[in-house]
DNA sequence: GCAAAAGTGTTCGTCTTACACCCATGA
DNA sequence: TCATGGGTGTAAGACGAACACTTTTGC
């Protein structure tokens, strides 16, 4: 049996989870709220899908909205929706959570409800330190499940760094959001040899001291092949040390 | 600026793709719709989430309907959300779709809006000999994508076995699922290697013909390590066969 | 004994890991 | 020339693919 009450009508948003790498650390892009419910609490930058409106397109516009970056050069991708009926007080809220990874940009402009709008140490959050407005501190932890396991088979690393990049800067990407060190020869043998990872450009760039180091661009490739997989061992350290915060 | 029309509220409804093994061959669940749209076509099953319904209770209660089967002992998973405005003629749905594995059983009852519902062949949709409603032959394949992926990082392809089940009755899983033969005797090795993944009962089951085979239960790993993977050609095999078809 | 399926052993080549070592630069 | 990080070489061991071989059953 179906009544007219089954068939309820919910708002829909879009919440995203937007990484960068800063300062060696991993950081994310939060707001402050600017008015009730949560009034001054920290939150994922989001808001309401629009009449006719794509989700995808509602997430590139909020992206856009709340960094000022262009979301057409950004990987993008939904990973969950949130539906609990208590999630947002002031009724039926869905929300379609999506990550994104990218360079470390200004914050160009407050989001429309937002009194404020920044990077925050993911640490931060994770630790209890920053306690995030709704359902947001989950969504934000399994955003960065979703990221770590991306590294090992996709090409969105490389999203990190900002154009043309050093090996050393990629395998720092990896470094931060693992949460692991990385032994740097043979990290470096196995990303060029992936296929489509990497273009050289031939070109270099001297550090402060050292040695020259090669710069790269993106290549075309998607998927990872051959995935760089975190060892057993690693991911049992990564989640015991989560687990003790 | 936000106005109202900005938050437009909309209703929505989850989807299954509930896949199991029949005959050596993959199955997919699906309904013949009793009503317009789509009079008459295949489709998922699935319904509209209820006033105060958590996504999970929705698509557990949707699956007992359909089939009859208690989700509870069911891997169940959401895998994505579609909002495309136009994707039901009927106006704004957005659907979240649950992909679910399971053994061979027998379908219960049609559904409520269902004139009928049966397992069929996904090879008859990817094919095209059915064209499903809606956006459900796009679901359909990502929720596929996805099950096929789940295979190599988890245990989930247990619980498309009826316990106790033999390790040849698991390999026919991968088998099935991934499209490929595979080495019975490393396949051996492997799945028993993996921690937690089978306990053997020490009960055997003598075929109709040949060594009696060892029987083995879930064991309680979720996550499969080390994972098995399909190697890259395998993969590319894969793809090619579907471009093909 | 034979067919068929379960299960074990072995080989060979590739990939991973760890670490030694050389290279190019600025100070 | 020294310190620093970039980059290459290499040996030991782990792992995977392929396949020969043994075991256990019904007929």
């Amino acid at each position: 049996m179906r009544h007219s009450h089954d068939r309820e009508r919910v708002a829909v948003t879009v919440d995203l989870v937007i990484f960068t790498v800063r300062d060696e650390r991993l950081h994310v892009l939060l707001i402050e709220r600017g008015k009730e419910p949560f009034e001054g609490r920290h939150a994922l930058p989001g808001g309401y899908v629009r009449a006719g409106e794509h989700l995808d397109a509602a997430a590139r516009r909020e992206l856009v909205e709340e960094t000022g970056v262009d979301a057409g050069q950004m990987h993008l991708e939904q990973f969950r929706t949130y539906g609990d009926p208590e999630r947002d007080p002031r009724g039926r809220v869905i929300t379609v959570a999506y990550l994104a990874l990218g360079p470390d940009m200004p914050v160009a402009r407050a989001g429309t409800d937002a009194r404020a709008a920044g990077w925050e140490p993911v640490d931060a959050v994770l630790d209890g330190r920053i306690d995030l407005a709704f359902d947001h501190g989950a969504i934000l932890r399994e955003g960065l499940e979703r990221a770590r396991s991306q590294l090992e088979y996709t090409t969105v690393a490389a999203t990190f760094c900002r154009e043309p990049f050093t090996i050393a800067e990629l395998r720092q990407v990896y470094e931060v959001v693992w949460g692991l060190k990385l032994d740097a020869s043979n990290f470096r043998r196995k990303v060029t040899k992936a296929r489509g990872f990497l273009v050289a450009t031939g070109a270099h760039r001297t550090p402060d001291i050292g040695r020259p180091a090669g710069l790269y661009r993106r290549g075309d490739a998607r998927l990872l092949t051959p995935p760089l997989l975190r060892s057993g061992d690693a991911v049992a350290a990564q989640l015991t040390t989560l687990a003790l915060r």
